[in-house]
DNA sequence: CTGGGGAAGGGGCCC
DNA sequence: AGGGCCCCTTCCCCA
């Protein structure tokens, strides 16, 4: 079992605990740590997101090829702003930096919902967003967590993370617990279809195959990081020297190794 | 140094 | 409420 991601490197900081030694271990770890601020400048969104003329750190092709695009990233627009709202939900600094989520829309956008109403926000949601399909859900949401009065912050009793529905923290726990576990290795995963694509691993299954070449992915993002292969257009551009990527990982190595400033 | 594949983690959404 | 799935992201290795 040579997958190297079992053994990392100690001079990178890593960005998350390894549950199972937390397992049985005194949990002395802590999850408060910073996040790497050069990758979360990276993950920024820009503006231009929203506006393809401007440029960089740029994803230059969303709109284009994501056929599931989807809003705005309503969740991450949730109450932090808030001074109240901060002191209860306030999440750990990875967490608000490795949001899954699409781009959020750039400041001050953010810091007006503490004040505003949710039917004016949703029109102004509905203005600048036309033909969202989420909204209405997303902003339902929105309005019941900017009453910090109706919220309630629940605690991780392994890391103290807070959560705002219970849900998310039960689901969190589970990557505490590691309920699900491969019965050839014995490997641990926090959910089924973790376990589901380790168990690939060993079978060899294949299930995502490529539409361009022969190729197929037991995992749907490495197919999709594999698709840009098949693409002229590099999503990520450098911000200094304007080379472009066909990943952010490309690029981030791009920047904190070989970037000197100058085009190529 | 770059490009690409493999594996895994987490939050959110839908049913 | 919980399971399944989606998407995004990260890390590592290798060519």
């Amino acid at each position: 079992m040579p997958r190297s991601f079992l053994v990392r490197k100690p001079s990178v900081p890593r960005r998350k605990p390894n549950y199972s030694e937390l397992q049985d271990s005194s949990l002395e770890f802590t999850l408060q740590q910073p996040y790497d601020q050069a990758h979360l400048l990276a993950a920024i969104p820009p503006p231009e997101v929203l506006n393809p003329t401007a440029s960089l750190p740029t994803l230059i092709w969303d709109c284009l090829l994501a056929p599931h695009t989807q809003p705005i990233g309503w969740a991450s627009l949730q109450p932090q702003e808030s001074p109240q709202a901060a002191e209860l939900t306030s999440l750990s600094d990875e967490d608000s930096g490795k949001g899954s989520q699409p781009p959020s829309p750039p400041s001050p956008a953010p810091s007006s919902f503490s004040s505003t109403s949710a039917s004016s926000l949703e029109a102004e949601a509905y203005a600048a967003f036309p033909g969202l399909g989420q909204l209405p859900k997303q902003l339902a949401r929105l309005s019941v967590a900017k009453d910090p009065q109706s919220r309630k912050a629940f605690n991780c009793k392994y890391c103290n993370k807070e959560y705002l529905s219970l849900g998310a923290l039960k689901m969190h726990i589970r990557s505490h617990t590691l309920p699900c576990v491969c019965g050839t290795c014995g490997k641990a995963f926090s959910r089924p279809w973790l376990l589901q694509g380790h168990v690939r691993t060993h079978t060899g299954e294949k299930p995502f195959s490529c539409s361009h070449c022969s190729r197929a992915f037991a995992d749907r993002s490495n197919l999709r990081a594999h698709l840009q292969t098949h693409s002229d257009v590099k999503k990520y551009q450098c911000p200094r020297c304007a080379r472009t990527f066909s990943r952010v990982s490309l690029l981030h190595k791009h920047q904190e190794s070989a970037c000197s400033g100058g085009p190529r």
